[in-house]
DNA sequence: TACCAGTGATGCCCAGGGAGTATCAATATC
DNA sequence: GATATTGATACTCCCTGGGCATCACTGGTA
């Protein structure tokens, strides 16, 4: 059966076509294009064909465009110079040297190890385009087998199936409190000290499992909790408790760049635990810009 | 011996290779392309070899794109719709649905019969785009010749070898004089009588069989022209007619519409004559939508 | 656990058609 | 009018796209 899905053309009609329409001559485009005049001259009679119009005025010794031929020049013109291009661009994407990388991170990556990453990963891939957004850890997996993103830097509570992670970060939390907080001049607290003091937290559906393991830390200092506000980005809670609000947990890590108003206080006892990983899509093989990125990041890994 | 100019890939390559972009799905892509399953998996290896890089990562249970099919979809995707435009788009150019003409005329075809060819044909063929020049008659000539205009509406001399012509007016001159000469009044005139009237006449260069034939008529008629001014286009030796400057030559057809401060009155004995042609370069066949505007043209011609 | 359904890849063959050589008809040029 | 040069045509060869049959692999299921 022969195919039905016929083209009118292919790209090979086009090309030998606007070497004719350049020389206006048949035998110095055939010598151009390294084949015989007489397969040149049947293919542009088949691109005429194909077209239904007749594109050279040919008498034996002039060859001239019809509007139909100069019409189609103009068309085909740009685009024969574009798919020129094509291979290399493509060839440039599959080595990595450019395209893009949809990166989601959460307010801690940014806070800690992300910036250093994204530096000395620049470094050696200037021609890659970086998209991020700061996104919760729970919308950050969704994306990720979504393909919306290629990476994400979330604190993972129990192993995806179908992602593969690194550990980054992992560490015992302690507080950030307003800089006039009554036990501001404590050097370690206890989180039943923090009794009385309201706590801002992320929203629980942005991480339940880890916002539950809070929870948790409450339960085993024997206290009960007191949220004042669920906020997000982190960088709001931050501005909450350098507004008086309240207290908040972070990682000694994140100890460095405090606004001021806001300090850090070490937890004694029961206290949470932050663990910062990066994760991306298991496959095989993985695109060599995410590799340069993922590689970065292990530079960066928790021992 | 084998062609040396290799392409990279064909339009079939692409075609397919879109369809299963799409539909992420072999078998699917392949019964809608018409084609059977392991012809479409053979040529999506041949543009993935031709590329130098894998499109399409395939377990027998998913098919993804990799970075690089994701950035080949993206670029021939655009590519691939226009191209499915240009045969309707050439075949209308070819029948003269669209397209343009580009046209030249003189001030005296647009002060008589070009308006109304143009209203014809604009009628009959709403596609097409007139670009629309006033040029000297020799300058029109040239542009013929080098294929910068389609057809030009002038003053003849001689025949030209390569231009064909349709004559459309044929008349002995009369003079413009301004509102104002001594010699109003008189409602015929001979050329000896305005001796001493200088005379507005069109740059030598534009048009030297015409002068030369007006500089004839003077001498006919036993007078030494008085050149006042060679100015071009047209209107603006009307223009200064009008202002009082001399006279000049003009068509009985012209006098119709006339600027108010201009009169027009007919000469007696030695006079030049003006014959208005359209002439477009001969060519088999004349391409549908210039035959369109030569058959309005035609209506007008002369008797 | 073994089977089954469904995936894309591979092997083999046929034929359509692209390209080659030889040649023709037509037309400028001398 | 002889000649050279143009694009078109006739014929042949063989490359390659497409067909069918089949394989290897995977995931779901009884």
């Amino acid at each position: 059966m022969p195919r039905e899905y016929q083209y009118p053309f292919e790209l090979r009609h086009l090309v030998y076509f606007r070497e004719v329409a350049r020389r206006l001559h048949f035998r110095k485009a055939a010598e151009a294009l390294a084949i015989a005049q007489p397969a040149l001259s049947r293919q542009i009679a088949q691109l005429e064909a194909a077209l239904g119009a007749r594109l050279l005025n040919r008498s034996s010794r002039r060859v001239e465009l019809t509007p139909a031929g100069a019409a189609l020049v103009e068309r085909i013109e740009p685009m024969l110079s574009a798919l020129m291009r094509v291979p290399a661009d493509v060839r440039a994407v599959a080595e990595g040297r450019v395209g893009r990388l949809r990166v989601a991170f959460t307010g801690l990556a940014m806070a800690t190890v992300l910036p250093d990453i994204l530096r000395g990963f620049h470094r050696g891939f200037p021609g890659i385009r970086l998209e991020l957004n700061e996104s919760p850890t729970t919308q950050q997996l969704a994306a990720l087998h979504a393909g919306e993103i290629d990476c994400g830097f979330f604190h993972p509570d129990a192993p995806s199936p179908g992602i593969d992670t690194t550990l980054l970060l992992r560490e015992r939390n302690g507080v950030l409190l307003p800089a006039d907080h009554p036990l501001r001049s404590r050097d370690s607290l206890r989180l039943r000290d923090l009794a009385a003091t309201p706590f801002v937290l992320f929203p629980r559906t942005h991480n339940p499992g880890f916002y539950d393991r809070i929870l948790g830390a409450f339960a085993a200092a024997g206290v009960a909790p007191q949220i004042a506000e669920e906020v997000w980005p982190r960088s709001n809670g931050v501005g909450l408790v350098r507004a008086g609000i309240g207290a908040t947990f972070a990682c000694p890590s994140e100890a460095r760049h405090l606004p001021e108003k806001v300090v850090f206080r070490r937890l004694a006892g029961p206290a949470p635990e932050s663990r910062l990983v990066v994760g991306w899509r298991s496959a095989q093989p993985v695109p060599p810009a995410l590799a340069a990125l993922l590689e970065a990041a292990a530079a960066h890994a928790a021992p």
